[in-house]
DNA sequence: CGCATTTGACCCGCGC
DNA sequence: GCGCGGGTCAAATGCG
């Protein structure tokens, strides 16, 4: 699944803000999940609901990688998170399938096609969202 | 109490 | 044929 070409513009020195990161207002679900050691992850929300059914360790890359599952039965969409071991503002987020029903309507969220508030997109660090097309993932013989 | 999350084990596929 | 890696499921625990 190497399918990634040339789109590493995150191995840059990026400067992770550590502190004074919180500014995400439209982000702010980082769902603060201790177990993970010392990395806080905070999950892009595309939008849809998702549920974790697995973590493994990549010792290959030494990346953390999550696997999360649409949280509809109906939906065979699923995604996979990996992130850097020390670097967890590299986080990439790779789609696989489609979602059969509506994403999540933020119905307070007014941050929506306001496309001059986020000047570099939703996140500041360097995220990388490979979204899949459908059955072209030809994941598992899964339904 | 319910639900979401977490960890481990198991399984499958591919490589050598 | 065996081994390793990666991926998924199931069960248990914690928190809201």
């Amino acid at each position: 699944m190497e399918t990634i070409t040339s789109c590493q513009s995150m191995t840059e020195t990026y400067p992770i803000r550590e502190a004074s990161m919180e500014a995400e207002e439209g982000f702010r679900r980082s769902q603060d999940m201790d177990r993970e050691g010392n990395n806080k992850l905070d999950l892009p929300e595309d939008g849809y609901q998702w549920k974790k059914y697995g973590q493994k360790f990549i010792k290959h890359v030494n990346k953390y990688r999550s696997y999360f599952k649409c949280h509809n039965a109906e939906c065979r969409a699923k995604k996979r998170a990996d992130w850097s071991y020390s670097e967890p503002g590299n986080l990439r987020v790779v789609y696989n399938g489609v979602h059969t029903h509506a994403p999540l309507t933020h119905s307070h969220s007014s941050q929506q096609g306001t496309t001059s508030t986020s000047t570099s997109g939703p996140n500041p660090y360097n995220l990388l969202t490979q979204v899949l097309g459908d059955q072209t993932a030809s994941f598992r013989h899964d339904n």
